[in-house]
DNA sequence: GTGAAATGTAGACACTGTCAACTTTCGATG
DNA sequence: CATCGAAAGTTGACAGTGTCTACATTTCAC
C-alpha cells in the first residue's frame, strides 16, 4: 500500500520523453481508498501523501491542486463505468438489448455507489477546467443514444432519439440516486425494494416506449403533454 | 445584515422559557448567504459568524457543530419545498393533478437549483442523527403518493402505489438532478432543452401510466419485465 | 444580593490547501 | 569528465478551518 521508494525519481533506463512515475498512479489509488474510508468531501491530499508515506507535498508535483486529483478519479470512474456498460448482455434484439443497458446500468450504480455518487452526485470541480474529464462522461450517454437509434431505426429524427435517451436517463439516475443514496422512503412493497422497485420501474420504460410507437404510428403523438 | 448586537443575550422580559434568540435565526440565513455566494462545500462556520459581526464561537453556542447548522438549513429547503409543491394548482381530474405535481416538482428544482442539490444532491450529516430532516424529507413524497392513490382509487393495493411513486419520482429527481448539474450531454432537440425536455418526459410518464391501467385491466401486467 | 444559566469572547490545537525555497537525482551537453 | 537543467521529493511557512477549553458578561429566579 505505501509508496515503496522516496526521494528519487524513476531510472527507467530508455529514453521515452516522460516515463510517468507510479507516484501519479498511486495517488489516484491511494485517493479511492481515502474517499472509501471517510468520505468524498473528507478527500484529502495530505491523507493521500501520508498513506504514500511521502510528503505532504510529493503529490503537487503530479496534481496542481486537489481539484485536478479528484477530477483525475472521476475520470477513472466515467472509463469504469463506461467498460461497464460496454460489458452488457448483447442481444439482436434492439428492445431486450435496451433493457439490458438499464439492468447494467443499475448494476453499476448499486454495487459501486460510491463511484457513482462520485460521478454524478458531486459537483464536479470547474467542469469547462477538465474537458477530458466532460469528454468521459458524455460516452455514457452516447451509448444509450445508439441503442436507441436502433430501436427507432431511421424512422425518427435524432431530436427524438435525444428526447428518448434523456427520459430513460433520467429515470435511471434518479433511481440509482435515491435507491443509492439516503433519502428512500419507507415503502410497503411485495419484496426486498432493491429487487422490487427496479424491475418495475424498467417495465414502465417499457410501456412508454410501446406507447411512443404506437404514437409513432397513429397521428397523435403525444397525449397528456399540455 | 449583520446581526445587530453582540456582548449579551436578548432582554424579552416576558418569562418563556427559553426566548431563542434570534442568532439562531440569523445563523441560518447567514448560512444560506454564504452557501449562495461559495457553493455547499465551502460553508464555513466561521464566515457565517464573521457575516454577523459576531465571534467565531458564538454560532457554536447554538448549535453543536457545522453538520447540525448545515442539517437545518437543510431542514428548511425541505419546508420550502413541501409547501411550494402543496402550492400546486389543483384540479379535480387526479390525472391533471399529478401532471400539474410533476410540472411543479420541477419548477422548484430549475428556479432553485442551489436549493434542490442542498436536499438531494448533498451528503446528508449522519441521516440517523437528524430525524427531524428525515421527517421532512419523506413529506414529499407522501404527497405523490395521496395524488397517486386518488388516481388508482382503491382497485390497486397500496404496494402497487408505491412502486408507481418510486417510478415518477425516480424520473422526476432523476430528470432535475440531470439539468440542474453540470453533466448534461450536448443535445440536439427541437427547441431549448430546459422546455422541451421536461415536456417530453412528463408526456411518457403519462404514457407509462396509461399503459399500466391497460395492464390492469387486461390480464398481462407488466410485459417485458424480465 | 447571589448563584446559576444563558450567551458571547478569546486563545489554542490539529488539521487542511497551497506557496516558496531547498535538496537530490538523472540525463543531456559542453 | 564536469556541469547544467529539469524532474521529483523534501521541509517550512501561512492563512483558513472546526472544535475544545477557559473566561467574561448579562439576566433571571430565588
Amino acid at each position: 500500500m505505501a509508496y515503496h521508494v522516496g526521494g528519487m525519481p524513476r531510472s527507467k533506463p530508455s529514453s521515452e520523453p516522460m516515463p510517468a512515475p507510479d507516484l501519479k498512479d498511486a495517488c489516484v489509488e491511494a485517493a479511492r481508498e481515502a474517499i472509501a474510508a471517510h468520505g468524498i468531501e473528507h478527500l484529502s491530499l495530505r491523507d493521500v501523501a501520508r498513506r504514500l508515506g511521502v510528503s505532504h507535498q510529493a503529490p503537487y508535483r503530479h496534481y496542481p491542486s486537489r481539484d485536478h486529483l479528484l477530477a483525475e478519479v472521476m475520470r477513472r470512474c466515467f472509463e469504469h463505468f463506461s467498460r461497464h456498460l460496454d460489458a452488457r448482455a448483447r442481444s439482436d434484439d434492439p428492445r431486450a438489448e435496451l433493457e439490458s443497458l438499464g439492468r447494467q446500468y443499475l448494476s453499476f450504480a448499486l454495487t459501486h455507489p460510491l463511484e457513482y455518487r462520485l460521478m454524478f452526485g458531486t459537483p464536479w470541480p470547474e467542469a469547462a477546467a477538465h474537458p477530458d474529464l466532460q469528454r468521459e462522461a458524455n460516452h455514457a450517454f452516447d451509448i444509450l443514444r445508439r441503442a436507441l437509434s436502433r430501436i427507432h431505426g431511421v424512422a425518427l429524427p435524432s431530436a427524438r432519439v435525444d428526447e428518448d435517451a434523456m427520459f430513460i436517463w433520467s429515470t435511471m439516475h434518479g433511481l440509482a440516486g435515491i435507491m443509492g443514496g439516503s433519502c428512500m422512503p419507507d415503502l410497503s412493497v411485495d419484496g426486498p425494494p432493491e429487487i422490487v422497485i427496479p424491475q418495475h420501474v424498467l417495465a414502465m420504460i417499457g410501456l412508454a416506449m410501446e406507447g411512443r410507437f404506437m404514437a409513432h404510428t397513429a397521428p397523435v403523438n403525444s397525449p397528456r403533454a399540455g
